[in-house]
Formats: C-alpha cells, structure tokens, sequence
RNA sequence: GGGCAAUUAGCUCAGCUGGUUAGAGCGCUACCCUCACAUGGUAGAGGUCACUGGUUCGAGUCCAGUAUUGCCCACCA
C-alpha cells in the first residue's frame, strides 16, 4: 500500500492538498494544547494591497511561519495575524494608472467617485498577495484577517488622531515639507529618499544696490532665486564686512533684497555668501523667520514655476533652471558651475525628485512619544536581533523630528478635522460631527487631506487586536512577541509602533525584533522589476514547490546578512525534498509488515546494536541544534543541522549501514529493532524539519501514520515538537568503522580495483590484550564493512604480518591498540601509494612540530588551562603513532 | 561628513563566549545506472582566513590602523 510513492517527488500535487485541509479544520487558530502560559504572537508586516508576492515576502513569511510553527508544536497556544496595507500613494498610483489607460482621470471622476474606484480595485485585487501568502504554506489565522482601512482600524485610527490632538501632540502648520511633484502631496521625511547624485553648483553675480559691485552666491538649484528674498553672510566673515547692511538687486526678478547675517552661513562652502529663499529651503526659511523674510513661492504643486516667478512662469522647475542659466549668462551675471555631489530627495513611490515646499500641514510633536521608545530599547525590553540594529533605532529616536502625516491625496483616512467657515475654529472629534463644536454652526467642512499611510499601520500590533476595544484578543495577546521585517522600515513602521504601543497600550508592542537582509539578485543587486531581474517564487513554487523555494531561502539567512539569489540555487532545495521523499519511501518498503506502537521508543542501551544507538545519539544532537538555533534566530543552522543529519547520517551512514539488516534474514531481532528505530527516527526527524518544511513532512507523516498502532495526532501541524534525548555510551567503534570503510573505499577508488573484485581486510591487534575486543568488531561490524566496503573477508588475526599487496590503513585514529590491513594484490601502485603516503606523512610532521613547539613552551605549560595541555599531549602521541604507522608503510612498500 | 556591515576554497557563505588537523553547499576531477533516490552514490583535488601592527602562552576569532565593496543616516546652500 505505501509504496504507491512515486519516484520523484512532485511538490504541486502534495502542496494543493494539504493547505487547503490545514486551513479548513482551523489549525491555524489559537489552539489551547499542552503547555499553559503566555500565547506566542507574531503580527505580520502588512503587504500592500497592490503587492504581488516577492522573494522579500516569500524570505519574510517563511521566517514567521517557521517560528509560528514551531512554537505551535512546543504546545503554545500561537496567533499569528495576517493582513493587508492600504498603502495610499502607491495604491492611488496604480488605480490612476488604470484609470489613466481608460483615458479617464481621478479628477474627472471626483473624489467620492474614485474612492468607490479604489475600493473596487480592492476587491478584486486585493486578495491577490493574500492567496499568494497561502501557496507559501503561511499557517496564518485568517478569521483575524484585517485590512488597515477596514471599520475596526479606522475606528483606531480616528481614537489615536484624536487623542493626540487632545494631548498636544497633533498640530498644524505651515513649514517647509518635502513635497512631490508628480504625486501632488507631502512626504514625510522618511519618505524623501536620499540618492547620491552629481549636480552643479552654478555661481552668480547679485549685483550691489547703488554700486558697481556684485556678490557672488553658489546654489544648486538656481531656479529658486526667483524666490529669493535675501543674502546671507556669516556676521564674522571679514571678507565681506563691507556690504554687510547693504541691499542688493535681485537678477532677473528686479527685486531688492536684504544682505543679513547669520551664524548659519559657513565661510568654507562656496563664496560664503548664501541666496535665501525662504519658501524653498527648510534652511532658508528658518533663516527668513529669524530675519523676518517675506516668503516667496514661485512653484505651484506641479513644481511649475508660478505666476510669482515673473516671465518664468509656466516653466517646468528644471526647465526653468536651464532657462535662467542662460538669462543671466547673457547679462554676464552667471560665472561658471561646478560639477557638485549631492544627496537628492526622491520620493520613495514614483522616485520623483522632492521639492522642499511652503504648506501647511498637520504634523504630530514626535520627541515626547520617543522618550519612552528610548527608555524601552536601553533596557532591551525591546530586543533587537541582529543587536546592532539597537544602535541604529536609538540614534534615529535620539534625533527624531516632527512627522508630517496629511498627504494631499484621496485614498486612505480622511483627517477628522472639521473646519467652521463661520467661528474658524476647529472641530476635532471621535465621531463625525454635525455642527461646530464651538459655535454650533453647521457650516463645517471636513479636511481634504489623508493621514500617511504609516499613521495606521503604526497601530498594528493592538488595532488588529481590537483596540481601542478592550477585547479579549487585546487582553490575551497584546504585546506580541517576536516582529519579523526587514531594516528598511526600521524607521517607518517599527520605531513608530513601539511609540505608538507605548503610547496607547503603555506597554511595548513586541518584545524581539528580528530583522532579516534584503533579498538580491546574484550580482548584489537589489530585486526589482525594474531592473528586470526578479526571481518569481510563484513560479519557483510552481515548479519545484514551496518547501524547496522556503528551505533554499532559509538556509541562505544569516543573522540579517543579505540574501543572494539565483535561480540555480534552487536546485538544491528541489534535490533535498528528493532526497527526502526518497528516504521516505525506502523506510516504508522496509517497514512492510512493521506496525507497532513504538512512537515511545523503550529501549536501554545494551538492548540496541551500536549503529541504532548511535544514529538516536546524532538524533538527539541535532534536535537540540535546531532547536538552539531557533531559539537565537540562526535560521541557516537550523537548516543546515538538518541537512547534515538527513542526507549525511541517516541517509549516506545510517540507511546504508541497515541494509544487510533490514534485507538479510538472519537476525530477526536485530530486524525489528531497526525497524523500531527507522520508524522512531523518521517521525522525529519529520517533526524537527516540519516548521521549514510543512508540506511534504506532512505527506510523508501521514504515510508513516499507517505503521502505528498508538494514536497519534491527526496532523504533523499538530504533533509534538521532538524533545529527544538519549545518553548511549559514547563508543569508538562507530567512527573507527566509518574510518575503515572510507579507507577501504579510497584505495578501491584510487587503484581503479572493480567493484566486483572483494578484497580481504584484517584487523590486528596489537598485544595479547586485545584480542577480544578485535573479535567484537570484526562480529559485530563484519555485515557493514563486507556490504558498505566490498569486502569478502573481515576478520582478526593477532600477530599477523603482511605480505605483497598488503597496505596498512592510515585510519582508525580511535583504534589505538589496533592495526587494519587491506589485501590490494595486483592493483597496488607503489609509487601512487609513495606519493600519497609522503604526503601525508609531511603534513603530520608539520603538525607534530607544532604540537611540540606548543608543549616545550614554558608559558603554554604554565599558563594554559589544563584540559588544553592534555589535549595537546594526547594529540602529539597520536601523532607520534601516525607518522611511525606511516614511516613503517612507506618502509615496506 | 557620520555610522554600520562585509572581506575565509573557483562561486555563495558558516565558523556564536579566542585553544580543530579551518567547515558546508554549488562547481570541478575520477569511478559507479549497486534492488530509496543519477534531482543519486563513492572517492578526491582545492584555503599563507584582504593587508599592517598590537594584545595573548595561544588570533580566522579580540584591539588599532589601512585598503576595497556594499548599505544606512545627514538641512552646508
């Protein structure tokens, strides 16, 4: 019946049928089982609803879903919380897009309208990433599945707005901002990313009212100086002590401007002599204030030059920049420019060179929230894993500035801010008002703008819980425990909620960060469409499944280093799962007959051969690596431990030594306690791989179930997490057999010796004493060498002396009172032999010299630690004994 | 300008609190379609751990500096 496996393993049919099953039977619930205690949280990074899934998904869900599961196996009743981002530019983006293919636009449409739009879109798109998330095997809850605009979170949303308001936290402003021409609205500073680029500073004369004379300002965007309202000098510069107090012409605009003084100016950059233009430099501005500056704007939303920018208008703000160039060259005002790097703003979403731009706008007073974000990571009640994002996150709270959060466009939550058009004062409230909460009036008009994207995804960890409810989930599962994302939104969103959680829970809303790399192609470059270089994981699962593309992934995560991606590298992960499957189905044919309620494996040490003592042994080590490795979030360990195990001890040494067992007759006993064991190891080892894993140990789990006749659970999801450990007595015999078969295999391989012809090895011991336990081992491990090595004879001999053909082994270094000799004959090559042998030989006598360097040096043997200088000794006899083995084998050639 | 990472086999990377004969996977070479798997097996070759100093009985591992690469932050126009 079991051996209905087939010989490859196909991922696609495996993976469709489980997840389905998982889901539908609530799995993925909360599930109280086994231990009692604090639940295990994880909210997830919400995708944009625009978002189809990535490698960067695909990277971070695993990660999540490896520590959900796992926790949920240990017994611990676990949530996770899916859901999605309304992600406002980026999604009103993409619907203007489609609009704009329809030749239709959002203004056309009107703003109620196009929201109806947008939320169409949702519904038919929105689920996308959502299904994607699935296919990965993501054991998300999604009854608790919440949408960052959804009635519960705007609720949030509209609580925290309000009650920072009535705090003094929110207020209003007109400053400069960074603005984005394309998308028509502010960005938050986060949000203006800074790109290295080569621009120029251009040098242009000003020239001195009532004088023949100029001043010479520098500035990299010339096109401002239609705004210009003064000219700064630093009060100290002797060089231009003469013009202080003087008025000079603005070019081009006629304007006569002020010469001040600011400590702001440094003497060193450019001329020393800045042009201010307070509507278009936070800098200037400031300064302007300082010296009561009128404020000049002369771009409008577009960054087209406005009706203040004189003949210039209607010139886009690069376009205008070339024009004036020209303009003052002609009039001889403009000198040269100078090739000038700088960092640019570009906005994050359409990459848009920002504007620094007047407006006003609604900004929340941010250093009173990070005190207590400060407070928390300094005491590592919030841990960050790899730790040295710490520092990172404390040097932006320590410098943090003001967040501006109204965004000048139509998808997200509406700023419940009303205005009276007759009192003009505010009405600021939890539920929407009808008339002005100061004068009754019911001429009031809601503000235009949105709140930043982040304003809502900052509650996440408490609002997709219920707040500002006092729900049960709240109570249970607030603060959650480990947050998985990637440093990239350090800033935006994970230093935000921690202020938010602490500001509105008054308790930290996560207690590990764990932040993984970046995901990039194999040249370092990040992953993007753009570049066109994006490996899709819906097609890597498609074509060699989830568990393969989540087991690549995992095993290239180190501790928050970057992960490089190609596409061949995939093909281990597809080769594991065969390997696997494999595994599987060569237990099973052997199992046949099997079936016993052995999941609880009794047996004491002397009641099990050494091989089924030894592979529990390297059972226990491996589970409790992995287990370690989670524990500190070395994902790559935890894969590569099980690899290790998997493919090396159990099935290159473990499969292979069981054959003549499990194929022969003649030791029905032995027989059946290595079917015991197979069974025993397999579970375990299907259950410790499972959280990396989930398909396919589930597939192959539910196989292994038939052979049981105790109850076990009625899926892997839902099993125990293995806590194996056996205490064997370590024994020698096993390594020394590896040795000896290796060895053996070596000379076959060297010799070019057939695999046909069997060769005769000999074990030796040295003195009377040991004849027994050579007896053991040529018994007890006699069918293992004959079958693994090819060999006909095996047997012990004291006194034996070697003839023509004979080769000793270099091996067995655990064997210190024997000698093993392999009988070669005909095939042996003296001088291939020669070289080898010296060669080595050379090596061990480098070590030896080394060894006995260390040990004759009086502050090694003073100051050492003991078991250092033992070990020390114990390696230089070794040493000792291998180089004269080697010497007498070269000797007898 | 400040900060952070990285630099170990041809490639991609492990090597966690200093003590091994420095590891893995891929690739490479040779042999093998052996009754779980050729998406496989066996054996093998391959490294002065970027450089220079220092601390130490002992450094791939700690410290300082140099070089190269990448990332983040920053209002000097």
């Amino acid at each position: 019946m079991p051996n209905e496996l087939s010989k490859t393993y196909s991922a696609k049919d495996v993976e469709e049928r489980w997840y389905p099953l998982w889901e539908k039977k609530g799995y993925f619930k909360p599930l109280k089982r086994g231990k009692k205690g604090k639940p295990y949280v994880i909210v997830i990074p919400p995708p944009n609803v625009t978002g189809i899934l990535h490698m960067g998904h695909a990277l971070n869900n695993a990660i999540q879903d490896i520590l959900i599961r796992w926790q949920r196996m240990k017994g611990i009743e676990t949530l996770w919380v899916p859901g999605t981002d309304h992600a406002g530019i980026a999604t009103q983006n993409v619907v203007e897009k489609k609009l704009a293919q329809q030749k239709r636009d959002r203004h056309q449409l009107g703003r109620e309208a196009f929201v109806k739009e947008v939320w169409q879109w949702r519904e038919e798109y929105g689920s996308t990433i959502v299904r994607q998330l699935r296919k990965l095997g993501s054991s998300c809850d999604w009854s608790r599945e919440r949408f960052t605009m959804d009635e519960g979170l705007s609720r949030a949303v509209r609580e925290v707005f309000v009650k920072l308001y009535e705090d003094g936290l929110i207020y209003q402003g007109n400053y400069i901002i960074n603005w984005c021409p394309r998308c028509h609205t502010a960005l938050s500073d986060e949000e203006a990313e800074h790109q290295e680029l080569e621009g120029a500073l251009y040098y242009i004369r000003y020239p001195i009212k009532g004088s023949k004379e100029f001043v010479v300002v520098a500035t990299t965007r010339p096109e401002t100086m239609l705004g210009d309202t003064g000219v700064a000098i630093n009060p100290s510069d002797q060089r231009y002590a003469h013009i202080q107090g003087k008025t000079v012409i603005l070019p081009l605009m006629q304007r006569e401007i002020p010469v001040i003084e600011d400590e702001y100016v440094s003497k060193e950059f450019g001329t020393g002599i800045v042009k201010v233009t307070p509507a278009h430099d936070s800098n200037d501005f400031e300064m302007g204030r300082r010296h009561n500056l009128p404020e000049i704007c002369v771009m409008d939303e577009s960054g087209v030059i406005n009706e203040n920018g004189g003949q210039y208008r209607g010139m886009d703000r690069f376009a205008a920049r070339k024009k004036i160039i020209e303009d003052l060259d002609k009039q001889g005002l403009f000198i040269e420019q100078k090739k000038h790097i700088h960092a640019v703003g570009h906005c994050y979403r359409c990459n848009t060179i920002v504007e620094p731009y007047y407006s006003k706008q609604w900004f929340v007073k941010m250093k009173p929230l990070a005190k207590k974000a400060i407070a928390v990571a300094e005491k590592e009640k919030v841990k960050f894993f790899p730790e040295r994002w710490t520092k990172v996150y404390l040097n932006w709270m320590n410098n943090i500035r003001d967040w501006c959060i109204s965004r000048q466009i139509w998808w997200g939550h509406q700023i419940p801010v009303w205005y009276c058009d007759d009192c003009k004062k505010l009405t600021v409230t939890r539920d929407d008002p009808t008339e002005c909460q100061h004068c009754k009036s019911k001429n009031i008009r809601q503000d235009q703008d949105v709140l930043d994207t982040w304003f809502s995804s900052w509650l996440w960890p408490f609002s997709t819980l219920g707040w500002p409810e006092k729900t049960e989930d709240l109570k249970k599962f607030y603060p959650t425990s480990t947050l998985v994302t990637a440093p990239e939104i350090l800033f935006f969103w994970v230093a935000r909620m921690i202020m938010a959680g602490l500001y509105c829970m008054k308790d930290i809303p996560f207690e590990d960060v764990y932040l993984h790399g970046t995901v990039r192609d194999e040249t370092g470059r990040k992953m993007s469409k753009s570049l066109g270089n994006i490996i899709d994981p819906l097609e890597i699962i498609e074509e060699i499944g989830a568990d393969a593309l989540r087991f690549v992934v995992i095993s290239l995560v180190s501790q928050g280093q970057d992960v490089y991606l190609s596409k061949q590298r995939f093909e281990g992960g597809r080769n594991f799962t065969n390997k696997i499957w494999n595994a599987a189905r060569f237990a099973f044919m052997n199992l046949e007959g099997f079936k016993e309620g052995s999941a609880k494996l009794k047996i004491s040490a002397n009641e099990l051969s050494l091989v089924n003592q030894w592979i529990l042994q390297e059972l226990s080590k491996v589970s409790r690596d992995v287990e370690n490795a989670l524990l500190k979030y070395r994902f790559n360990d935890a894969c590569h431990a099980l690899q290790r195990f998997i493919w090396g001890d159990f099935c290159d040494w473990y499969l292979e030594l069981q054959k003549p067992v499990l194929y022969g007759n003649e030791n029905e006993e032995q027989r059946k306690d290595t079917q015991k064991v197979l069974f025993f190891v397999l579970d375990a080892m299907l259950r410790l791989l499972h959280p990396i894993m989930p398909f396919i140990t589930e597939e192959i789990w539910q196989q292994l179930k038939n052979y049981s006749t105790e109850e076990m659970p009625e899926t892997i999801m839902n099993a125990n997490w293995p806590d194996i450990k056996f205490n064997f007595q370590e024994s020698t015999f096993i390594p020394a057999m590896k040795e000896i078969i290796t060895e053996v295999r070596d000379k076959r391989a060297r010799f070019n010796i057939p695999s046909k012809e069997a060769l005769h090895v000999v074990i030796k011991p040295l003195d009377a004493g040991c004849v027994t336990q050579a007896r053991m081992l040529t018994e007890l491990f006699g069918s293992y060498v004959k079958k693994l090595a090819h060999v006909g004879v095996f047997e012990d001999r004291l006194g034996f002396k070697k003839e023509k053909g004979w080769l000793l082994l270099n091996v067995p270094s655990t064997l210190h009172d024997f000698e093993v000799y392999v009988d070669v004959g005909e095939f042996i090559d003296v001088d291939k032999e020669k070289e080898k042998l010296a060669k080595e030989l050379d090596k061990m006598e480098g070590f030896l010299e080394a060894a006995k360097k260390k040990l004759s040096n009086k502050s090694f043997v003073e100051r050492a630690p003991r078991e250092i200088i033992e070990k020390e000794e114990g390696k230089q006899r070794d040493l000792i004994i291998k180089i004269e083995n080697l010497k007498t084998a070269i000797a007898e050639l």
